[in-house]
RNA sequence: GCGGGCGUAGCCAAGUGGUUAAGGCAGUGGUUUGUGGUACCACCAUUCGUGGGUUCAAGUCCCAUCGUCCGCCCCA
């Protein structure tokens, strides 16, 4: 048997109601704060990436889907969306429309990571992209509609991470401070810290080995390292935040893994998921659009993980299932030619018509038509096709009337109503 | 990439070397050939993820492989 490759899935219609659900909600509270839905394409220049992610991070150097194409090109499956969100805003010069640009992105990215719970390696992303101000208040309001989302979806124990990086001055100062203090300590530090010592010493705080922890509490912090300006922007966010009844916690080891991040740095967490805790990462990337050859531009955004977000919604509600309103049952070559023409009129009318096609028993037919969960059944006979007529039972009375099938169109109003009265919440 | 657990039907499972692989849910047929929801009856794995091996005998032990889960790592 050909199966799916390790690490992706199938979406089967039990599951996919989350996915709908999660897809409606993010659509309309972007909307309403009018960002616009942007697509692009899941392969680009590895190039890309590179530069954008930056060569030293774990996702460009073990994680990316890379392969040559004919002629030689070296094409990545994009590993997250940021990079080519930023690269369709140079390409097509959305910045030469002046202002902001709000924008906001759905769809599947590629990793090549050990799957585990929440981890795959096409897994989907919705993400958001706020271009063109460097402003706090876009900080703000970019986490403000990622706690929304959630919050609409009815999460619960989420919690809001968040850090300055500062700029890219800060960084450079504070990386020396740190590489200063952690030296002296260089032999207690677990293997894979003493590697990133020299190459990336602020991933080392975010270290989970219980000895490293304890040297990187009392490391130096970052924000005692800002400049003016920089702490000022963190301080004025922070300050956003509290506005809007945001709760947060600062966390000095919030360090994100992609190289772009500037200034604000944050992720919401729960403590359903097992390791894989992050549900929403994201922050500000002043660099990024000029890094890429564009003009400079600051910008914030984040990503949500769609898979954890359906853990989540899983664990809280059922998935919504699409119950047919009308069931037809027929028996008999005219009457099921009729109940086909039925179900087409009645759907076109706005019902949700279910047709049965096993020419079954009349008993096998209701009984699986009580399983569907419908509100009434149309039932066609003999008799009935032979009158043009069609037999009304409503489900859970039993009550039947007899409704010439040229009348039913006409009592659809009454009908709606009727059905609606007796759908199971 | 590293370490560990697991893999019996569509789903949940019992089974711990002795030969017919429990049970439940779902499904199909029947009691009921024009009327359902209950009940009862029957059917539903020549086979235990896959491939090798050990043994007189393997779902049960060993090896490999695939998948999955947990942790490391990484991140959404």
């Amino acid at each position: 048997m050909i199966q799916a490759l390790r690490g992706t899935r199938d979406i089967l219609p039990e599951e996919v109601g989350y996915w709908q659900l999660i897809e409606a909600t993010v659509r309309e509270t972007l909307g309403r704060a009018v960002y616009q839905e942007i697509r692009l394409p899941i392969f680009e220049q590895t190039a890309l990436f590179e530069r954008g992610i930056g060569e030293a991070t774990d996702v460009v150097g073990k994680e990316m889907y890379t392969f040559s194409s004919r002629g030689d090109k070296s094409i990545t499956l994009r590993p997250e969306g940021t990079a080519g969100v930023v690269r369709a805003f140079i390409q097509n010069k959305l910045h030469a429309q002046g202002g902001v640009q709000r924008l906001w992105y759905t769809g599947p990215m590629f990793r090549y990571e050990r799957p585990q719970a929440g981890r795959q390696r096409q897994f989907h992303q919705v993400g958001l992209e706020l271009l063109g101000c460097d402003a706090p208040r876009a900080d703000a309001e970019v986490i403000a509609l990622a706690t929304d989302i959630l919050q609409r979806l009815g999460l619960k124990n989420l919690e809001l991470d968040i850090n300055s990086v500062g700029n890219g001055a800060d960084r450079a100062q504070y990386r020396a401070a740190l590489i200063n203090y952690l030296e002296p300590y260089q032999n207690d530090l677990d293997e894979d810290s003493k590697d990133r010592l020299m190459r990336n010493p602020l991933r080392i705080l975010d270290s989970k080995d219980p000895r490293t922890q304890e040297i990187a509490q009392n490391a130096p912090k970052i924000t005692e390292h800002l400049s003016l300006e920089s702490k000022k922007h963190f301080d004025t966010v922070l300050n956003l935040l509290s506005n809007l009844n945001i709760k947060y916690q600062i966390n000095h080891c919030l360090v994100r893994g992609l190289d772009y991040y500037t200034h604000t740095a944050f992720e919401i967490k729960s403590d359903d998921l097992g390791a894989q805790a992050t549900v929403c990462g994201g922050g500000r990337y002043d660099g990024l659009v000029k890094e890429l050859g564009g003009p400079e531009t600051q910008a914030v955004g984040w990503a949500i993980g769609m898979e954890r977000l359906v853990l989540l919604l899983q664990q809280l509600k059922s998935n919504p299932v699409i119950a047919p309103e009308l069931y037809i049952v027929s028996r008999g070559e005219a009457a099921e030619a009729q109940g086909l023409i039925l179900a087409q009129k009645l759907r076109n009318a706005g019902f949700a018509v279910e047709l049965d096609l096993s020419g079954s028993a009349f008993g096998k037919q209701f009984k699986r038509a009580d399983r569907s969960g419908a509100v009434a059944c149309l039932v066609l006979g003999d008799a009935e096709a032979e009158s043009k007529s069609v037999n009304l039972k409503w489900l859970a009375s039993g009550e039947q009337q007899a409704i010439a099938q040229s009348d039913l169109l006409g009592m659809s109003q009454e009908l709606k109503v009727k059905i609606a009265g007796l759908k199971k919440p």
